[in-house]
DNA sequence: AATTACGATTGAAACGGTTCAAAAGGAGAT
DNA sequence: ATCTCCTTTTGAACCGTTTCAATCGTAATT
């Protein structure tokens, strides 16, 4: 038996097929009695619309792409469930491709998205350091609907929602020269990205402001984003610095930081305070739970989907960027508080 | 200017569409000669085929759909990107919903999912406690392509691959009894679901082929699955029963079971030897690292990749449920070794 | 009874590809 | 020059919807 079409529908309920498609979209124009009569066949059979011959007709596949750096750490987990909801909200699907901070992976699946017809695309710039852009000029010249999320490539325009990442750093750094320490080191990742350029402004303005001198040696740069990259940047730095306050760029590498100094006998917060960013689920859960800054991942991401059907549908937006405020978690790790 | 079709393609390259086609497909009838001047029509109009156009030829969408209870928990993570690599070695994109452990969240995923034209299904079950399963059973009355990954419904026929959860709880709870422990409990969850059911039959065997007594009143039931979940069920049980060995179904569950315990002034491993399951990446990164039961994620997910494919694709499959081994990983969160 | 008005229904074009039987073209043999 | 045989190419049918101008039916109006 092969498969129910809108045809064998039409035939048995004894009407045309323009009007079982009316029908199944809702439309006003047909009457009662015959929406009934159709959705009794509709249910009777069992039928399903062709989503294939639907998206023809329509021009457009409901769904909409995420490119993420991965989901090992669970801070992009969160942006996942997040947009999934918001996707939700307008009846779309999400898919998923995991571009591993390289840009060449990034363009390989803007490319597959294409391919399946996403409506739109909203991505996390991969943390490349010698990124080739020139995927995302592709969409941007053929004005494909493109928001960036969480941060953006400097060398770009950018339609873009993420958190104001400066203003974090600033007064976590405040908060902890305020608490009287004198050697705080940041870990950060190279200084031409956006989401380390701006984590170390707010580093520096902090000094700045508070009247103490800045120090830029004590900006470490660190290659990896993980557990892995901060247990290294340790080793490498904690004899010769000897830092009563480590600032990690993000949770995870916060977390490799502890483990190395736990199993060097160093006490958290009496000798060194630490602090993360990005408030993943574990840190408040941790031993020693996470001084860190929490992103307003729930909206950031509804106003980035939000950002994207204005592209889908044609509608101007008002700002290409948009900053959402942070807030700073003090707990355990580290002894500064406000 | 209208969107570029194949139509215009065939007339620039002066060849009809027909031709146009099979040389985007890499037919082996078209001359060398007239896929060359193709392409070069093809590049320099910057064509693309219309997906939907072509999904509805040949009707298959190329991609999958995956159903997670959220990503929070970061294995669910890291099996979406093992899920993700295996796809895309078959040339599939992947869509994901979140089902956040709710059986009817599951249901109307899965008839999005339909509606958009997935190929196949990749559905991690539920922890739902009352579980309504007729959208599977639909799905496979339809004899939709489809397989249970991690887990299955244990009243429903399972195209499933797993690990051996069973395994690793014996072996574990061995490994705690076989270091002195006297006193071990597990955190558990709704007996009448697989992983807990499995797990908790490797936590009795092992006291049955230990020769000792085994407490069914040690198999503590607690409700969410979350770090929570294991802070509150220390909460309820830690005084009344003291326990010296702790086993949580969990990572995550772990990671909240340590952290009361560490606020609660407890040793870990000299007063209470804690294992979870999983070995989330940061499991072995914490403070204390985690002991723990690592799971094969990703030959888990290129098995259940291939099922799904051979689903697809129409060829039978051999076995209808795979469990492939677990390891376990002792850390010092417990005195256990082996 | 004829006319009008309007809501309900029809039917065919359009969406943009793939596929394949049939036609065309070209080379070699007679 | 004609015939065969093979390789290329063509063109139309098909995939299953949506959409909308045109038509139909019915009830109200004159």
């Amino acid at each position: 038996m092969g498969k129910i079409t809108i045809k064998d529908v039409a035939a048995l309920a004894g009407v045309s097929v323009g009007t079982v498609s009316m029908t199944l979209n809702g439309s006003s124009k047909v009457s009662e009695k015959t929406k009934k009569n159709v959705m009794e066949i509709v249910n009777k059979l069992g039928y399903r619309r062709d989503p294939y011959a639907r998206s023809l007709s329509l021009s457009s596949s409901r769904s909409i792409g995420l490119l993420a750096p991965g989901f090992r750490n669970s801070f992009f987990g969160e942006i996942a469930e997040a947009l999934q909801v918001a996707a939700e909200k307008r009846n779309n699907s999400l898919m998923f491709g995991i571009t591993n901070d390289s840009t060449k992976q990034e363009a390989k699946l803007v490319d597959q998205f294409l391919d399946r017809g996403v409506d739109g695309l909203i991505i996390i710039p991969a943390e490349d350091s010698s990124p080739d852009l020139s995927h995302i000029r592709n969409l941007l010249n053929m004005n494909f609907p493109l928001v960036f999320l969480s941060s953006y490539y400097s060398s770009l325009p950018m339609q873009t929602v993420m958190s104001d990442l400066a203003s974090g750093a600033y007064e976590l750094t405040k908060s902890f020269i305020g608490a009287g320490l004198k050697n705080i080191i940041l870990i950060s990742g190279e200084p031409s990205l956006i989401p380390f350029k701006e984590r170390i402004e707010g580093f520096r303005k902090a000094f700045e402001d508070s009247g103490v001198e800045y120090n830029p040696d004590h900006v470490i740069i660190s290659d990896g984003m993980s557990f892995e990259g901060g247990y290294a940047a340790i080793e490498k730095v904690y004899d010769e610095i000897k830092p009563d306050g480590i600032l990690a760029i993000n949770d995870v590498m916060a977390m490799g930081v502890i483990s190395r100094l736990h199993s060097k006998g160093i006490r958290i917060p009496e000798d060194v305070s630490v602090a993360g960013y990005d408030d993943i689920a574990t840190s408040s859960i941790q031993e020693t739970p996470l001084t860190t800054v929490a992103q307003p991942i729930s909206e950031m991401c509804s106003r980035a989907v939000e950002m994207l059907f204005d592209l889908i549908e044609g509608r101007e937006i008002e700002k290409t960027l948009v900053k959402l405020p942070v807030s700073v978690k003090y707990r355990k790790s580290s002894i500064a508080k406000e």
